[in-house]
RNA sequence: GCGGGCGUGGCGAAAUUGGUAGACGCAAGGGACUUAAAAUCCCUCGGAGGGUAACCUCUGUGCCGGUUCGAGUCCGGCCGCCCGCACCA
């Protein structure tokens, strides 16, 4: 019999259809069913979705239909992270509206998502771009300023004087602005901080029990959040050399073991002190300013040589009386980490010594290697930063690192000479507070009124939102809000007197802090609603690019406890389970010219390329992550409209685990789309043979083969079950691919031996499962098979298949038989056999017998239901 | 520099966590069907060697060594690639 070829360009839509009207995928908020919450990281609107989008959703969607197969009831939401440079980009160049181009992206985009198909309840999207959202979030910004969780404070930033405005560091490139090239400056603001460094230690903590998150990403964030214990010790200055107001210098260190190898101290060049003399000596000035043109790039700091300007102050060493160090101002001094200032010990820090060896400092070295000699040991190129014993260091002599530090905390943390203590042990982060604001249009508005005499005041939230005004030009550059006085000339909400609008707005991280809470009621006249929010999260499987492994993720962890602060959710870890996939790629191809070339231009013929217009060479290069620079980008839609959605997602899952890259190949698309045909026709043709009738007919007990096609079915079941709890989709992937080999089998043996009743009984529900088992992966297709084997409901509706254990066990089993560790043989053996029988039948095969030869048996393992190993 | 990960056929990968290495897919080769092609179906497919043959032998998971009856998996030492952070005191 011939069966049609399963056409997706019909079944698709129709399917998507069907799902949409019935709203099987709306997901209410009074289920008794137990919750489950899958979100994939939600896009940026850039106006058309790409192969990683692909990918990420059908993960998703996998898991979602899933875990609703198996009886939860799953929120699976889609929203879009709307603000943001690009908007603005457009207007600039191109004259849109940020809030035309945004939504209209958006439209084209969501259009291309319900054409693969997901299972998502679509009633609850919005973008962060609405002003329903964005008004909540100056309400979360209110209530985070009222509970002491915002700050405005005075920061470093890169400054673009020809665009007029801040840039973060990943738009700065060779220290120039990435999109007006000009050279980046060093600008002291006044900006808004959230104060995510009081929570340093807790987010550090809390990373021990996100037992789900890849432990590479805890690890990230774990050093970027970087503890270190150390000591904060006060150095007092020499009276005569010290400049008024300055009587002692502060530094952090986490090694005062080595406080008696100190021979400089250091301070920033934005240091207070630094500062002060700059005031007065004009060599330091200039040396301060030179220090702040420095570039902040990699390169930069890489290639910076250690520099300093000797202040002629002079500090007191606290351990040794009457012994005093030089302070410097040096360019390798952050002010942002510790105190801004370190005491230089050129023996044991490397960037120590370097600054010794360019200004002729003492290098005393105050540890010992194991094992070196203490009279022949110097230091010369390279800093000893090992493990050993003091030495040179008074009362430390001969103690171990850790006893010294302890030492040296204790001695100076007590009262000294002049019953004030020196120092305190502190712990100290990297992280530091994050600072939100951007002088940009398109982004959410901060509900700020800075009035002269009042100073910063909240808008009140009656007054709420405060919304963008539309009217605005991008034909100047800096920020239009800035220049658009109707909107931000307004009175004072506290004196009335005539006052400015905060121009600035927030950083697009923070309307991704909480999105995901917002979904769980995503209409409230409230940032969340703490009955849904607290029944919706922590989201139960979370997935998205590894890129998002410290901002998104730590902001978002960030948020959830400032949110629980304010009574917006009573939960402080949002993500419970977090997966972070690998990106797709291709290969590239350049023409003769050396520009890129869209690999849909490109013929490729017994290895050789050419473009498939003019016939022109083409060089086939690396396999790189796709990206429209390199052109070597594959359009979902154009694959979509060949194969269908469910050939695209069906090879987005193969082959690859989906942590690690994939690489999209013609061929393996081709592949995928041979097995949606091949399923269609063993679906088709059977269904069409055995009646429906014979379902529950058939006396299963009756026929061996019966059996093995239940057994067969049902063993995929359990792997299959077991991968997608895993996320290992490419091995579900290949269990299907496995059982329909095992079922044609089946099936194609009916020719030579009929199937009796059993037989398509068997075959019946073995079909039935195998639809299932890939109605996650391919539903369109899962959906046409169903109805095909005369079901009538859905089966996106239907229950995941009940697993009959008793299919599983085994009677009888077959051991491989080894000698010596080789294997020369198999034994099949009842599966409760004793040891002595199984080793008396393992000894009679002919390979192991052969194999054994002349020499005695030593020994025979016999590993119950493993193997056995004859040792000879 | 610091931290982490990974090395298995021509390729993407499996291997129940110490128990038959290479499941499954792609590519390749051979065959069937066809006037022909497409589509489909069957066979072969880590390497070397042997046999008329069903098969047999040796070898093989980056390299060297160790533990074990048994190592892709565990331990020690190298080599190579990838990722993250990076003047953090």
């Amino acid at each position: 019999m011939t069966v049609e070829r399963y056409n997706p360009a019909e079944t698709e839509p129709a399917w998507q259809a069907v799902w949409e009207k019935n709203g099987i995928f709306q997901t209410g908020n009074d289920d008794p069913r137990p919750k489950y919450y899958v979100l994939e990281m939600f896009p940026y609107p850039s106006g058309r979705i790409h192969m990683g989008h692909v990918r990420n959703y059908t993960m998703g969607d996998v898991v979602a239909r899933y875990k609703r197969a198996k009886g939860f009831n799953v929120l699976h939401p889609m929203g879009w992270d709307a603000f943001g440079m690009p908007a603005e980009n457009a207007a600039m160049e191109r004259g849109i509206h940020p809030a035309k181009w945004t939504y209209d992206n958006i439209a084209a985009m969501r259009k291309q998502l319900k054409s693969m198909g997901l299972s998502i309840d679509w009633d609850r999207e919005f973008a962060t771009c609405d002003v329903e959202y964005y008004h909540q979030q100056q309400k979360l910004f209110l209530d985070f300023l009222k509970a002491g969780l915002v700050d405005r404070k005075n920061r470093k930033v890169n400054w673009d004087p020809v665009d007029r405005t801040v840039l973060a560091n990943e738009q700065v490139i060779d220290g120039r602005g990435w999109r007006s090239g000009a050279l980046v400056e060093q600008r002291e603001l006044t900006q808004w901080f959230f104060k995510i460094s009081d929570y340093s230690e807790d987010l550090l903590q809390a990373i021990g029990r996100l037992e789900r998150w890849p432990e590479k990403v805890r690890l990230m964030q774990s050093n970027w959040i970087g503890r270190s214990e150390g000591l904060q010790i006060r150095f007092a200055l020499e009276p005569d050399t010290a400049p008024e107001g300055f009587s002692e210098l502060e530094v952090y260190t986490t090694r005062p073991d080595t406080l008696f190898g100190a021979s400089f101290m250091a301070v920033a060049p934005d240091h207070p002190l630094a500062r002060k003399i700059a005031e007065t000596n004009t060599q330091a000035a200039a040396f301060v300013a030179e220090c702040q043109r420095m570039g902040t790039s990699l390169a930069d700091i890489e290639m910076a040589e250690k520099r300093g300007y000797d202040t002629r102050i002079r500090v007191a060493h606290p351990l040794i009386e009457g012994h005093t160090l030089p302070v410097f101002i040096a360019n390798f001094i952050l002010m942002d980490y510790g105190t801004g200032a370190i005491f230089g010990c050129p023996g044991h820090d490397q960037r120590d010594l370097d600054f010794a060896r360019s200004y002729d400092l003492p290098v005393i070295p105050v540890v010992l290697p194991d094992g070196a000699d203490s009279a022949a040991f110097t230091i010369e190129n390279e800093a000893f930063t090992g493990e050993g014993l003091m030495i040179n260091s008074a009362f430390l002599d001969g103690m171990t690192i850790p006893e010294a530090k302890e030492a040296v905390a204790d001695k100076l943390s007590k009262a000294a000479f002049e019953g004030e203590p020196q120092a305190e042990r502190q712990v100290n982060f990297r992280l530091r507070d994050w600072g939100i604001s951007r002088q940009r249009y398109w982004g959410c508005p901060i509900p700020i009124v800075h009035c002269c005499d009042c100073g910063a005041v909240p808008v009140p939230e009656e007054d709420l939102p405060v919304r963008l005004p539309d009217d605005v030009s991008f034909d100047k550059p800096g920020n239009p809000l800035d220049r658009h006085s109707a909107w931000k000339e307004v009175p004072c909400p506290k004196c009335g007197r005539p006052a400015d609008r905060e121009t600035d707005t927030m950083d697009t991280f923070v309307d991704s802090s909480w999105y995901f809470a917002r979904f769980a009621a995503p209409r409230a006249k409230t940032p969340t609603e703490l009955t849904a929010v607290d029944a919706w999260l922590p989201i139960d499987q979370y997935i998205g690019g590894v890129e998002h492994a410290i901002l998104h993720l730590l902001y978002s962890r960030f948020f959830t406890r400032a949110m629980r602060k304010t009574g917006h959710c009573s939960l402080d870890e949002p993500f419970d389970g977090l997966f972070t996939q690998g990106m797709v790629c291709h290969e590239t191809y350049k023409d003769a010219e050396g520009h890129w070339v869209f690999p849909e231009e490109v013929v490729i013929e017994d290895g050789v390329a050419r473009q498939r217009e003019t016939g022109a060479p083409v060089t086939i290069g690396h396999i790189e992550s796709m990206s429209k620079s390199k052109k070597n980008v594959i359009d979902p839609d154009h694959i979509i409209e060949r194969y269908g959605a469910d050939t695209a997602r069906w090879f987005m899952l193969s082959d690859t685990p989906p942590e690690r890259d994939i690489v999209w190949t013609e061929a393996g698309v081709e592949g995928a789309w041979r097995f949606v045909q091949r399923i269609w026709r063993l679906v088709a043709e059977a269904s069409e043979e055995i009646s429906p009738t014979v379902e529950n007919g058939g006396d299963t007990g009756e026929s061996k083969r019966a059996q093995d096609i239940r057994r067969t079915a049902h063993r995929a079941l359990a792997s299959v079950e077991d991968d997608i709890d895993k996320l290992h989709f490419n091995r579900a992937v290949a269990q299907v691919y496995e059982l329909s080999n095992q079922l044609y089998g089946y099936w194609n043996g009916r020719e030579a031996i009929p199937f009796t009743p059993a037989d398509s009984a068997a075959m019946r529900e073995a079909l039935t499962i195998m639809v299932q088992l890939f109605a996650p992966m391919m539903p369109h297709l899962a959906e046409t098979c169903w109805q095909a084997l005369d079901k009538k409901n859905l089966v996106s509706n239907a229950a995941w298949p009940v697993l009959d254990e008793s299919l599983l066990e085994q009677t009888v089993i077959t051991l491989p038989v080894q000698v010596n560790g080789k294997k020369r043989g198999e034994v099949t053996v009842p599966k409760n056999a004793d040891k002595s029988d199984i080793e008396t039948a393992a000894l009679e095969l002919e390979g192991v017998l052969r194999a054994i030869g002349e020499k005695p048996v030593r020994k025979v393992i016999v590993v119950p239901e493993r193997i056995v190993n004859v040792v000879a």
